[in-house]
RNA sequence: GGCCCCGUGGUGUAGUGGUUAUCACGCCUGCCUGUCACGCAGGAGAUCGUCGGUUCAAGUCCGAUCGGGGUCGCCA
């Protein structure tokens, strides 16, 4: 028996009924009633029952048959009768009885079960032994999909006239950002090359080589520590095009992501995706990528406390800081007392020292905060957060940051522990008007928000001069459900106004030269304006799939210590590797 | 680097300081011709992650360490 004519398990049908069928595969399961045994045949497909009784000439061999064997088989394909129709299965109407059957490779007894669809191994365990892992409905299903979403992105920018070209994983390790994984170079003993944090600049230069329209379904490299969807290597659909605006960016965007989900998962989105600023994102919701499928909005309580007698408030405003409140609906029936201290817990790993609380009952108000607050100023309090019967009011009063990120974070906690959130939602939104710039206490400087090859807006050019913090960037970021799913710019073209800005970040001239002399030459030569976005295509992938960590989506990832437990990777390497490198280690060998 | 959680047969788990370490699935042997989480009978299988401490006695308490996960910092 050759391997040449098989067919898919998942794909037949009962119109091949009485047809002569070849199938191989794994098996999933085996059920041995003594003289007859049914299999259920397992490729990347689906699942096939076959069926040997004791006539068959080579019944002993399918008697020794083993979860995850490997066989093919030969046999007629037939209906099943009406009783042993399995609806659960895809191929439940039908069977192949074998009448050739060849093992093609045995099997250990697996580590865990595959058939199972329900992944309650250890991840170690897992991870160890990938392969296996992958081999599993769910995995399958995860990698088939980015399979598609990945066709479906490159269909439709290649009907949109865009190039797909690639950049070199071999690059320059450039200032700012995140920690750059290193390559030495042998032939250049003491240099390094490093490895992409994304392809930015390499894109913006295709622009200059006037390509117009690039996208690159590019791995990344950050050497950052790892989370649920952090990776040290993950991969970005990038894209990038000459003679846009803002405006054509998001529009091509949001149509490609529609085509997407449409294509993929037979989802129709809205033609459009409501926009919100970066400063309504963070009065609101404490967060450049707020979750807007549930509401418990931020509410600042400054004014109404402006001149309170209270201490903490009063200082905490002296000093510029923020007062905010969030409305628990109905938290005060549903909290013990020990669950707000936990709150305040939670709180506290933001940043904030403390949780003000008032609890609105049917008997009057129940509140750490309320004896040094006036009559006035908890009336106008509880009015301004619509505070009903059986709501817990809770404030967090330090700086702007602390006061958004607890309290960010604390909306987001609520808003589960209510059970506020849709999980079949797909809520889109495009948050825009970033500004240009934060402020590095620690380095004492500005620090651009996107990265530093991002426009200033128009309207803003002069705040450039008098107030950077001020100034708006023409960058939009694209949120999925709280999720920050891609970001882009419009970038700047022109040699002095990358300057202008290397220059308020603090680089001077030499040293912007030396870092960036080639792109900010490139600017001279007649560069298109241009601009672009890239997308976390793990964490689409995720969100597509309602996982829990881009681990799931992603065939081979590491572990949170940025180690593949397959691999056993990273690994020591050999003195001469080292010697040939010109590198030495300061650390002591144990093997 | 900080905080929190987890580690017990192959897998998943139970386990008030004193048990022969629980149960399920899997595995092995035998039986079984319509199952599909097949069934029935029997059996094997665990240095309780590692090291140290407390104790008459540690899977259990304490410390350290290793591995995994979540999160803060970090990630333009």
């Amino acid at each position: 028996m050759s391997l040449k004519n098989r067919r898919a398990c998942g794909l037949l049908s009962e119109n091949n009924i009485g047809e002569t069928i070849k199938v191989s595969g794994w098996v999933n399961r085996r059920r041995d009633h003594g003289g007859l045994i049914f299999i259920d045949l397992r490729d990347r497909s689906g699942l096939l029952q076959l069926v040997f009784d004791e006539n068959f000439s080579d019944f002993t061999i399918v008697e020794k048959l083993r979860n995850e064997y490997v066989i093919e088989v030969e046999g007629e394909l037939r209906n099943r009768s009406e009783e042993a129709i399995n609806d659960k299965l895809a191929t439940g109407r039908i069977e192949l009885v074998g009448q050739s059957i060849k093992i093609l490779n045995t099997s250990k007894t697996p580590i865990f079960d595959i058939s199972d669809d329900t992944a309650n191994v250890d991840e170690n365990v897992r991870l160890k032994y990938r392969y296996m892992d992958l081999r599993r409905k769910e995995m399958q299903d995860n990698l088939i999909l980015r399979h598609k979403v990945t066709m479906a992105m490159r269909k439709f920018l290649d009907l949109n006239g865009f190039l797909e070209i690639e950049t070199p994983m071999l690059g320059k390790s450039t200032p700012e950002g995140a920690r750059d994984y290193l390559v030495p170079s042998r032939v250049n003993p003491g240099n390094f090359f490093a490895l992409p944090q994304s392809p930015q600049i390499y894109k913006q230069l295709l622009m200059a080589s006037g390509m117009e329209k690039y996208f690159q379904i590019a791995r990344c490299f950050r050497d950052e520590d790892l989370r649920a969807d952090r990776q040290p290597e993950f991969t970005q659909l990038d894209i990038e095009m000459s003679f846009v605006e803002k405006e054509d960016i998001i529009n091509l965007v949001t149509d490609m992501i529609k085509e997407i989900f449409k294509e993929t998962m037979s989802v129709d989105l809205a033609d459009s995706f409501p926009r919100i600023t970066y400063k309504e994102a963070i009065d609101k919701y404490g967060s450049d990528r707020p979750d807007l499928r549930f509401d418990l909005e931020l509410i600042d309580i400054g004014e109404i406390v402006k001149d309170t007698e209270f201490k903490v408030f009063q200082s905490v405003l002296k000093k510029g800081g923020t007062i905010k409140g969030i409305n628990g609906k109905n938290c005060g029936n549903i909290l013990s007392r020990k669950e707000i201290d936990g709150l305040t817990d939670f709180v506290a790993q933001h940043g904030a020292k403390g949780l003000a609380w008032i609890a609105i009952r049917e008997d009057g108000i129940s509140s750490t905060i309320a004896k040094f607050l006036s009559d006035s100023e908890l009336e106008n309090i509880v009015k301004a957060m619509d505070g009903q019967i059986g709501d817990l009011l809770m404030f967090v009063a330090d700086t702007k940051e602390v006061v958004n990120n607890s309290l960010g974070a604390l909306r987001l906690e609520l808003a589960k522990r209510l059970d506020l959130i849709d999980e079949n939602e797909l809520n889109f939104v495009w948050v825009v008007d970033f500004p240009l710039f934060e402020y590095d206490k620690e380095e004492n400087r500005y620090v651009a928000i996107h990265h530093m090859f991002t426009a200033p807006q128009e309207q803003d050019l002069e705040l450039l001069k008098t107030n950077p913090l001020e100034a708006r960037a023409e960058a939009y970021d694209l949120v999925l459900n709280g999720t920050e799913l891609g970001g882009g710019s419009i970038r700047i073209h022109d040699y002095n106004r990358q300057k202008e800005i290397f220059d308020l970040i603090g680089f001077s001239e030499e040293e912007a030269k030396v870092q960036f002399g080639y792109l900010l030459d490139a600017f001279t030569y007649g560069a298109p304006p241009h601009g672009g976005i890239a997308f976390g295509l793990d964490r689409i992938i995720m969100l597509m799939r309602k996982c829990s960590s881009i681990r799931d989506v992603i065939a081979f990832p590491k572990t949170q210590s940025a180690s593949d437990l397959m691999l056993g990777a990273p690994s020591y390497v050999t003195e001469k590797q080292l010697k040939e490198l010109s590198i030495k280690s300061d650390l002591k060998k144990d093997k």
